[in-house]
DNA sequence: AAAGACTGCAACCGCCAAAAT
DNA sequence: AATTTTGGCGGTTGCAGTCTT
């Protein structure tokens, strides 16, 4: 006997979600929690099937998501993490505070695989590619209607970074304790004496970066603790927070090892790929 | 101004592993 | 131990908005 399918498909809705039945899986998960997602769309009133109600509540409606556009400094990490981790988006999402895994990969796809391809490396294998950028490139255009043949070769352009648009604030009255906040709590008091002291030693950085960005996998706590009010604009820390001056840490760190050749910090950067992993 | 091409992203699909029975 | 159910993941698709001709 083959698997059920998760839900029965009939007369339920599909596309994109309306503001009201984003409401009702809103208020439902204020009350009840997340989880058992297959009969959660009865309870809720919604005709969904359940695994569309996880999506939309994982990738949209979740609270501590960051919606907007992503730092540079973020770029450069997905791209460093990419190397290490290949198409793991939940993982890579999971070291981006308030980023999801579909985020991480549309923008992968959209923008950054065309970054990576213009500045001549492989977004696969991110090595450097063979120059045949150009070539590609006219072939591309060969096949395109060739109306104005005299029109000089289009060349390749940065790709436009993709504006996020912000959804409406959906103000939800409930708390968590997302082990990422916990983390940046301990951070923040610990930083001033490690970081900014300068003392810590490679390996203690890389805890604290793995630290600092560690998912959450126990899975969320996040309506079990009714009280604090927040929009769904995240108030997680950025820019010039100490996840900057962390990645620093890290960007300082990684720029070491190809100075130095330094097998010790070679292997710390193994652990913290392994880390990653595991 | 209109039609076609292109782009970006939300949502869906199928598969897999872990948990439950 | 075998089977079923659930949750999660990565790949893909459909569509709306934008750009180009």
């Amino acid at each position: 006997m083959g698997r059920a399918p998760c839900c029965s498909k009939v007369g339920l809705h599909r596309g994109p979600w309306t503001p009201r039945e984003d409401t009702l899986l809103s208020k439902y998960i204020q009350t009840h929690g997340e989880g058992q997602w297959r009969s959660l769309p009865k309870k809720a009133g919604l005709l969904r099937c359940g695994k569309s109600c996880r999506l939309r509540w994982m990738n949209y409606l979740r609270p501590d998501i960051k919606r907007g556009n992503i730092s540079p400094d973020e770029d450069d990490l997905i791209i460093r993490m990419h190397s290490l981790l290949g198409n793991r988006w939940s993982l890579i999402a999971g070291r981006l505070p308030g980023r999801t895994d579909n985020e991480i990969k549309n923008y992968w796809n959209t923008y950054l695989s065309k970054k990576l391809r213009n500045q001549g490396t492989d977004p696969n294998t991110h090595k450097k590619l063979p120059i045949v950028q150009d070539d590609q490139l006219k072939k591309k255009n060969k096949s395109k209607k060739q109306k104005n043949k005299s029109k000089p070769t289009k060349k390749f352009v940065e790709p436009k970074k993709p504006i996020i648009h912000l959804p409406k604030p959906i103000r939800i009255t409930a708390s968590f304790s997302l082990s990422r906040n916990h983390s940046f709590e301990l951070i923040n008091s610990s930083s001033t004496s490690t970081i900014n002291g300068g003392t810590s030693s490679s390996q203690e950085k890389l805890d604290q970066f793995q630290f600092l960005v560690d998912g959450d996998d126990q899975g969320h706590d996040f309506v079990n603790n009714i009280g604090a009010e927040f929009e769904c604009q995240s108030s997680l820390p950025t820019g010039n927070g100490t996840l900057e001056q962390l990645y620093e840490e890290y960007l300082q760190l990684l720029k070491s090892t190809t100075e130095e050749n330094n097998e010790d910090i070679d292997q710390e950067l193994a652990s913290f790929a392994e880390s990653l992993l595991n």
